[in-house]
DNA sequence: CGGCATCCACATGGATACTG
DNA sequence: CAGTATCCATGTGGATGCCG
């Protein structure tokens, strides 16, 4: 594999996708239920603000990753749920996650 | 799963080893042989610097996922290859690969 | 040859406040 | 409630040069 065929191959989007401080516990949150509204991911993961959840969920929407479901109230409610595409991950994530947890630390 | 959880969990871990531009094309090229030269594994990817690349296999190191090799000539000579542990994630990187390659884009 | 030192550009994420 | 706007700190990677 060379650099051209590289900037363009599975892996490298793969990870790109994946990439983003706060996308893997997203995807975590999400696998567990079929659809979470905006307030409830967020207090799931206190430590990060509004704003950049905001992006790393644009940005996996992007990416086809997730839906985004509006409710149009006041106030607003919105949703996100895993694409179909995105839910084919979990095996994958889960092979990662086991093979983390075996390294020593 | 909850944040004090999820910073030390195996699929953070395992994202935070992957992170990093050139990791993945770096895997690849080890992959495929037992050991690579660094000089070699350079000309495979010229768009990188050895400043860069030379950082990026002091991480791997660092992460137990690949052994330094020096011979000691000069010009010196230093090679090298991924412990067994990073051969483990072959199958799961090649799932990856096919995942993202499946991708629309 | 295999780095390291230096300097720099840009991206990413955090803090806070505000709004429809 | 679900964002946006603004400002800022840090990190990551690129460019170049040097050195044993």
């Amino acid at each position: 594999m060379n650099f051209e065929e590289f900037k363009n191959c599975g892996l490298r989007r793969s990870l790109d996708i994946l990439s983003g401080k706060w996308k893997p516990l997203i995807f975590q949150n999400l696998f567990e239920k079929d659809e979470v509204r905006f307030i409830e991911l967020w207090r799931n993961m206190p430590r990060v603000s509004k704003k950049v959840l905001s992006e790393q969920l644009k940005q996996l929407e992007e990416n086809h990753m997730i839906q985004r479901i509006e409710v149009y109230n006041f106030p607003p409610e919105v949703y996100y749920k895993l694409t179909d595409k995105a839910r084919e991950l979990g095996p994958i994530l889960d092979q990662l996650h086991q093979w983390g947890n075996e390294l020593a630390h």
